[in-house]
DNA sequence: ACCTGAACACCGTTCAAGT
DNA sequence: ACCTGAACACCGTTCAAGT
């Protein structure tokens, strides 16, 4: 039954959600084509039906990565509109737990052995989607009215910068401790986020 | 003579550097300790006698691209303290400029597989020399005395973050090509590290 | 059209053996 | 003390062969 269930399709989606189960448990160091095909029950060849190579699989997984971050981020903004919070850190929260949560994945999206992304038309979708939500976040975040798209442009990236930067360094451990005991890491990201 | 040497103590620089060589030639994903060992003219068990595993040698080598980027800022910081330009902008292009030219030293050294980095003395050694130099910076650009200690590592933290966070992100391509277009690389990092 | 199994070239690591 | 060569378990990729 589950071996023939794979004959109609369903290979290519179990091997990105067992890709990301595996990235989650073992790191992006303890994740093979074949450890992938092992779980699902499947040749080591069988992968190479759906993906040119190992490189177009983790171009799917990532891809599989910014949706989630997608959907993450989405909700809170989502549900931020009408409660005026401090929008911002929660938005850049979110992306930190993202992070903390599960760090193979996150370092999968962005710390790319991946060359090709920009060649999956999949992925350039994702991406421009959450380029958008970021803008359409700091539009808001500006109560006064639209901002001009030089100015936007500008914004999203200090901000995206920053809390990229932020997480990426946290996540890595490249803070010395002294600083971390000091603070608290919610009130590190408020400054990080605060002009 | 040259196999000569190795049995004096030179083999473990050697593998260092010509792990930078390769690192810089084929990227992280190209680098292999048997390559490092070929290359240096070693059996691919050599590296064994200075190395407990590939990740301490990869942590060494992370080490001397640390000691690299110290050397780099540094010398900057020290050529600008009496030419009063922008020396917040020229220190952030410079720290962009080390990623761009190497890009696989700067993931090595960053986007870590390494997850015990800590525990090598050499490493947090350099690591709290850069963060010093970095403190020393941001101290000297407030010309007016010095920052209260909390205040400090606040303001190391924010520039830091937002300096990474750029770098990494254009390093990965991540920004949209109508951002990149539209700006120029120097002009988008000044105004990351403008407050 | 999709999957398997054998094959190949590579890898990290260990260990007896050499000097 | 330091290096070598064989050995082992793993890997990505290819390809004939099966259904």
């Amino acid at each position: 039954m589950e071996s023939d269930t794979y004959h109609h399709g369903n290979l290519k989606k179990a091997l990105i959600t067992t890709g990301l189960e595996i990235l989650s448990e073992k790191g992006i160091e303890g994740l093979s084509l074949r450890k992938v095909a092992r779980r699902v029950g499947v040749s080591h060849a069988a992968p190479y039906n759906h993906f040119s190579d190992k490189q177009a699989l983790l171009a799917a997984i990532s891809t599989e990565g910014h949706k989630q971050l997608y959907e993450t981020l989405f909700r809170i903004f989502d549900s931020m509109k009408h409660a005026s919070e401090d929008i911002l850190l929660e938005i850049a929260w979110a992306y930190l737990q993202f992070a903390v949560e599960d760090p193979g994945r996150f370092k999968l999206m962005f710390s790319g052995a991946l060359d090709e992304e920009s060649k999956h038309p999949e992925f350039v979708e994702i991406a421009s989607k959450n380029i958008a939500l970021l803008e359409a976040i700091i539009q808001f975040c500006k109560e006064d009215g639209r901002l001009p798209a030089e100015a936007l442009e500008i914004a999203a990236i200090k901000l995206w910068s920053s809390v990229h930067g932020f997480t990426s360094l946290v996540l890595e451990d490249q803070f010395p401790p002294e600083y971390m005991q000091a603070h608290q890491l919610r009130e590190l990201l408020k400054a990080v986020v605060s002009p």
